[in-house]
DNA sequence: GTGAAAGCGCTAACAA
DNA sequence: TTGTTAGCGCTTTCAC
């Protein structure tokens, strides 16, 4: 059976003041500003917009206020775990302060993420770029129309929310270290990632400081697919580490899939760190050893920045970094147990 | 160190008017109607612009036009991987016709839902409700105002596009059938679940023509935790049944998780079969037999319709059901193996 | 081909 | 407390 779907003739303000014998404005402030009105008139007026089923368009309420009441977050990749909590963490915090939350995916893409802030750009109120490879520039630009957060990237004179890579990176270095494992590869992320400079750097200083060899592999895609390529080249190369740390999570079960497959076995023959604690670090076998973050947290504290641009726009713009902690699960062992 | 974040006024298209000579509405063609205006002027206009980089405010574009060149996707879990390849598909489809998707985690929460369709209602030119949770009634009300297509659902007069759950449940109740299952559980999702119900009912109707016993069980929240309860009670129930049939993957998987630390085997004692075809399907262990779809394609296919919903308001809305197969892995076998 | 002007639906002075 | 009215920045007739 076929139906025509209705096409209904959207009620405006006007309609509303004609049918209740009041002006515009009385409605309007009856409806959004209710301690001005009377509340005789006030009743009678919301009264008759229920009956009539009235909505504000709200493209109309956004142009004298500048505020559509949305705010934008911008993410590289959607279907990466690690960005659920953050989404849903700033969802909550975005309706909590009456706004809706847009989701945006860049799917990594520079050009994709400058295109889509731009199509937001003056439809949100502000946005939160998860933007590991734009350039400075471009991004300093979005920033001088909106408010934006950048999460994980460091950029003077923009607001930003970045893990505190150095002390996750001295917690597993430290915890590699205390299982006796003396030489390690890093398999990196995308080459323009600041998050993975920023975690190599760290592993990096943090084994020299150690005593311990670190060599590295890569860049590799940050997912599953980038993990089979980085498990192919771990196995191919320095046959003297003992430990695996990948740049995230993603990447690190790729490489444990791909280990299985080809009869290396974690983590009795080698040891494997991820990066994020992905849902299902926890479940994979063996359950990942990698840096826990709380996320809906993260993700309503980026938000709250947001807020905070919103709200004084020419306030500081310190950085803030959070602390991460390494869970230690199955994928880590010690590395006598190696040989 | 402190740095305040620029704050830049926009350039309005007055402001290029005045700096090029001309009038606003020539500006306007010049930029969105370039053959209405001559090539000199419009070259002329369009420097001027660059050079302020003007950019158009999108909210009052939209207010006479009444489009801000918006999509919107409300999906009930977006840490569901089912729904990945929506987004992605969509996305793509949207691009290509040169909408912004706009994204929306309704936690399949009904009034969640309402209030997100809602609040998007008027900013958005159309929308995707994903396995809507809402009444009939709130859906066709939505359906009033803007342009809607459901995924998963059916409701005369709307457009929707369905997967063939008939089809798939045979497939499901064949394979187990053939492999001398005769009582299967059905693990049920939310009660309120258009799916579900569908899926359910078609199982139930093939089994019976096939002389299999099914059972029930549920409802249960389509999550891993959900997953970890539905374990636990079919651990608890029918002695006889030697499959399980989950309403989704993420359900099943959790059901496999929770087996596994019970040390029931899959599919040595039980074997188990999800919905969906999530990507960790393949990967986990065992690999899930599952049902999967072209999801890619179908948020693309979704998408088409929403536009044809745009352009052809009071074209039919026929429900559009797609085929889906099964994908059998290692978690189903012979239930003969079973004793 | 170009300009003037009337809205789009709402908010927010300002008046009454 | 309520009404009148001038915009918000843009598109789009309608004249010229």
């Amino acid at each position: 059976m076929d139906h025509s779907p209705p096409t209904t003739v959207p009620v405006t303000l006007h309609d509303v003041a004609r049918a209740a014998g009041v002006a515009v404005s009385t409605v309007s402030r009856a409806l959004s500003n209710p301690d001005r009105v009377s509340e005789r008139t006030r009743e009678h007026v919301r009264a008759v917009a229920e009956r009539m089923d009235y909505r504000p368009n709200r493209i109309a309420q956004a142009l004298p206020t500048g505020s559509m009441r949305m705010l934008g977050l911008l993410v590289p990749d959607i279907t990466n775990p690690h960005h659920f909590g953050l989404v849903r963490g700033a969802e909550a915090q975005a309706r909590a302060a009456g706004y809706t939350l847009v989701l945006g995916d860049t799917q990594g893409v520079p050009e994709l993420e400058a295109e889509h802030a731009h199509r937001l750009g003056s439809a949100v109120d502000g946005f939160v770029l998860a933007s590991p490879r734009g350039t400075d520039e471009s991004l300093r630009q979005l920033g001088g129309r909106r408010p934006v957060v950048l999460y994980n990237r460091e950029l003077p004179g923009l607001r930003s929310v970045v893990t505190d890579a150095g002390d996750a990176a001295r917690q597993i270095v430290d915890h590699l270290g205390a299982l006796g494992h003396r030489a390690l590869t890093y398999l990196a992320g995308p080459a323009d990632s600041w998050a993975d400079g920023v975690r190599h750097r760290a592993v990096a200083e943090h084994a020299r400081a150690a005593g311990i060899t670190l060599r590295s592999l890569g860049p590799f895609a940050p997912t599953l697919d980038g993990g089979t390529a980085a498990a192919e080249a771990a196995a191919a190369g320095d046959p003297d580490a003992t430990a695996l740390v990948a740049f995230n999570d993603l990447l690190a079960i790729g490489v444990l899939r791909r280990l299985e497959r080809r009869g290396i076995r974690v983590p009795d023959d080698v040891s494997v760190v991820g990066f994020d604690d992905v849902p299902e670090a926890a479940y994979l076998y063996p359950p990942l050893t990698t840096v826990r973050q709380d996320f809906a947290a993260l993700g309503g504290l980026i938000m709250q920045k947001v807020l905070i641009g919103l709200e004084e726009p020419d306030s500081a713009t310190e950085t803030m970094p959070l602390p991460a902690t390494l869970q230690v699960r199955q994928s880590t062992r010690s590395a006598t147990a190696h040989e």
